[in-house]
DNA sequence: TTGTAAGCGTTATCAT
DNA sequence: ATGATAACGCTTACAA
């Protein structure tokens, strides 16, 4: 009743082919032809079919489709948690670059807990992806996710590489940023620096904390076993933490937070303390320079990194063989203020 | 290679129920009801199915499934930019509550314009989609969508009202947190108030602003037409329009910013200026308690919002019929600081 | 309880 | 250039 047009249907109430066929008054095959852009079919029939598709306001169906084809023209994009702004500026970079190549995208949150997140990207691998982009859970065992690359799904992981399992990935230098943060801290003159990880992420945090240690090591810094410290990214813990270490005999000048999440708890918590120490967060986020000082960071560029796995499970797609491909990609030292404070203004 | 397992497989590479069926020694259909969960299969079988799909590693393919059935088990989310908190937070609820319905999730981040727009969503109406979840980009003339719901797709949109068409809708009550803004700001003894206004999003900065006229003149406020602007979210822009303000004859001593982004901007732009306006901006954002002065701002709640369209359009796929619905959530006024700068310390 | 067979809407093969 | 026809992998009467 919608249309004036008599249309026949599928189930689902939409015109087929085989209605396209029938008003334009041609073989199925000849619309497939023409909903598939091939060529061999005459000009007078083309033309019958297109304006039968019109009239029929018919679009193929993707499931027919790809049944037929075996490919789903659709990639998956599986992170921890889809409303972290790091997360979803990589999703949309990767489904920029997909919109360019006519391919779909289908996000989940898989979270962090380990069968939830199995239930979740199980659900997608059903789905005969062309490719799977991954956060992997770090908690969850994703071995299977290897029987699907075997069987032929290319798998590209991003910002921590998955737990014994040779696979494409992009990373960045965790180290080196950590490492730039504690030498640009001595630089401005401090010498007692702590570093306040978050507790889980343990990839990223432990490899900038093995950073946080090096450039240390590399300035000259006695080694300082105390002023580090792991805590959940909310404020009460960065609170206590933060307390425990300006107690100690010889409290830090300056702190540096393993990622945002852990930068703005600990941001949190300073405000509730009389000391103003130096401070250089790894990841950079929103507001930073309009906090007051300015938040000194290492950014990392999550649309890049989205760009950068997306072109790599492209390639892979393609039928691009050959070893594992790990892309390192640089960090950059964001000079806001937060890390300028000279170090006698500190103390408890 | 990969298996130990003899296997044949599908054109992908992958195991089918035919495959299931003959190393379990069984029918067809009888895979097809232990895969799909149905009873009236015997112990013996069932287990004999089980372990050939576990020696298999067999799992359903979903495109076949869909073809026969005509549910996908998806729904589909289209935005206008993933990337952004608010509908980051709004694709992040909807995707909660579909995980609990076992339904997937494809996600698009449509843009602003017109015919990009357009593409991607028909694209994802071709996967005959459950139902889908629309904040429509306003320019666009998403009519087609129509001809989509009249052929049985529930559409729910969010965030703003489809233009010319009557459909379900999930809003937060626009105009009435902008005049809760203006009365706050009265209240602590601004009399002179101006309104910064996102030129693009014409539904909800339009509400806004109409908002932010009704609390002024109930509040016994004069007109003041030449205080109310219209911006882009850029610090430049509005640099120049705070600029213009504070130059009148009679300059604001407070400020009402529509939208997060607005806000923002602003803020970064006040930072160049010598002025401390009070101000309250309309939409909550991360760090607005932990900026000097912390912001006030109106919190629209895009977790409720998101989990409200979820749930009008799981009653619409189980089959709700009658009118449409329009669900509008209210605002929530958080007091942080900016909004109370007496009127005295404001001025060139 | 179990299996056979007929489609779902599409594409690919093969005649014409 | 065109059109039957046979799959693709699955569900579902209908038989047995």
């Amino acid at each position: 009743m919608a249309k004036s047009t008599d249309q026949i249907a599928d189930a689902t109430g939409r015109p087929t082919m085989k209605d396209v066929a029938a008003l334009a008054e041609v073989g199925l095959s000849t619309v497939s032809r023409v909903v598939s852009g091939k060529d061999g079919v005459s000009r007078a029939k083309r033309q019958a079919v297109e304006r039968a598709i019109a009239a029929l306001g018919y679009s193929r169906n993707d499931f027919a489709h790809t049944l037929r084809t075996g490919s789903a023209r659709t990639i998956g994009v599986a992170v921890t948690r889809i409303s972290d702004p790091f997360y979803a500026q990589i999703i949309e970079a990767v489904e920029s670059r997909a919109q360019d190549r006519d391919l779909l995208v289908l996000v989940a949150s898989a979270g962090d807990d380990s069968t939830a997140s199995e239930r979740v990207l199980k659900r997608m691998l059903n789905r005969r992806l062309d490719g799977f982009i991954v956060v992997a859970p770090e908690a969850a065992d994703i071995s299977f996710l290897d029987s699907e690359r075997a069987v032929g799904t290319p798998i590209v992981f991003v910002d921590r590489p998955p737990h014994g399992m040779h696979a494409d990935v992009v990373l960045v230098d965790n180290e080196r940023g950590a490492a730039d943060a504690v030498r640009h801290l001595v630089r401005v003159g401090h010498r007692s620096i702590a570093c306040i990880a978050h507790v889980s992420g343990r990839y990223t945090s432990e490899r900038r904390q093995t950073g946080f240690r090096r450039g240390a090591r590399e300035c000259g810094l006695p080694d300082r076993p105390d002023l580090i410290v792991e805590v959940e990214d909310e404020v009460d813990a960065c609170l206590e933490a933060l307390r425990e270490l300006f107690s100690l005999p010889d409290p830090p000048t300056a702190l540096f937070t393993t990622n945002s999440r852990t930068t703005k708890a600990v941001l949190g918590a300073l405000r509730l303390l009389r000391v103003r120490p130096a401070l250089v967060g790894f990841d950079d986020f929103a507001l930073a320079e309009l906090l007051s000082p300015p938040v000194t960071t290492i950014a990392q560029d999550p649309w890049v990194m989205g760009e950068a796995a997306a072109d790599l499970l492209f390639d892979r797609i393609a039928g691009l063989a050959g070893p594992e491909r790990h892309i390192v990609l640089g960090t950059r030292l964001i000079t806001r203020g937060s890390g300028e404070t000279p170090p006698g203004v500190t103390g408890m």
